[in-house]
DNA sequence: GCCAACGTTGGC
DNA sequence: GCCAACGTTGGC
């Protein structure tokens, strides 16, 4: 079993957003970096469990657990030339990117700032807090995520 | 809103 | 294959 964290503005998915969706589950489309694309089509598993991040906003940081209900299959949304996430490039017959589907899981008790993250020396190596990370999907090593939720 | 750090594109 | 220009991410 593999850890991950995917991060998602919550201006446009939130931690919120998933719970009421049905089931709690949606479909991670959008995106298209290939090194992210990589980690879900290669590594993510079923069962795997995910630190929900919110990026882009007041207090960036860890807000809550999901986890991978399906795993790698096309984003669909690359071929609607309507959609925002519309990449011309991109043909049904060869699909280029892929989403998978995630789970809520619960909510943190609290928000585990990405301040408090980079101010811990256990997670020196800790890829969210890498100088110039910008990955919006990236794993998480098993010790990691258990220093992670021992901090809630 | 600013800007650093990337990734991508395209001319050559 | 190089590299400048450009677009995006995301913290601050």
């Amino acid at each position: 079993m593999k850890y991950w964290l995917m991060k998602s503005e919550p201006g446009e998915f939130g931690i919120d957003d998933l719970e009421k969706r049905p089931g709690g589950i949606e479909h991670w489309d959008g995106v298209r970096n290939y090194q992210a694309r990589n980690m879900m089509r290669d590594g993510m598993k079923r069962g795997d469990p995910v630190f929900f991040y919110h990026s882009n906003c007041e207090l960036p940081g860890i807000v809550g657990i999901a986890q991978i209900v399906r795993e790698a299959y096309p984003d669909h949304t690359a071929f609607d030339p309507d959609h925002k996430h519309y990449d011309p490039a991109c043909k049904p017959d060869q699909p280029r990117w892929c989403m998978v589907d995630v789970g809520f899981v619960s909510k943190l008790k609290r928000t585990i700032s990405l301040a408090e993250l980079k101010d811990r020396p256990e997670l020196e190596g800790l890829a969210l807090i890498r100088r110039g990370n910008r990955l919006s999907i990236m794993p998480v090593e098993k010790s990691q995520w258990d220093f992670i939720l021992s901090l809630e």
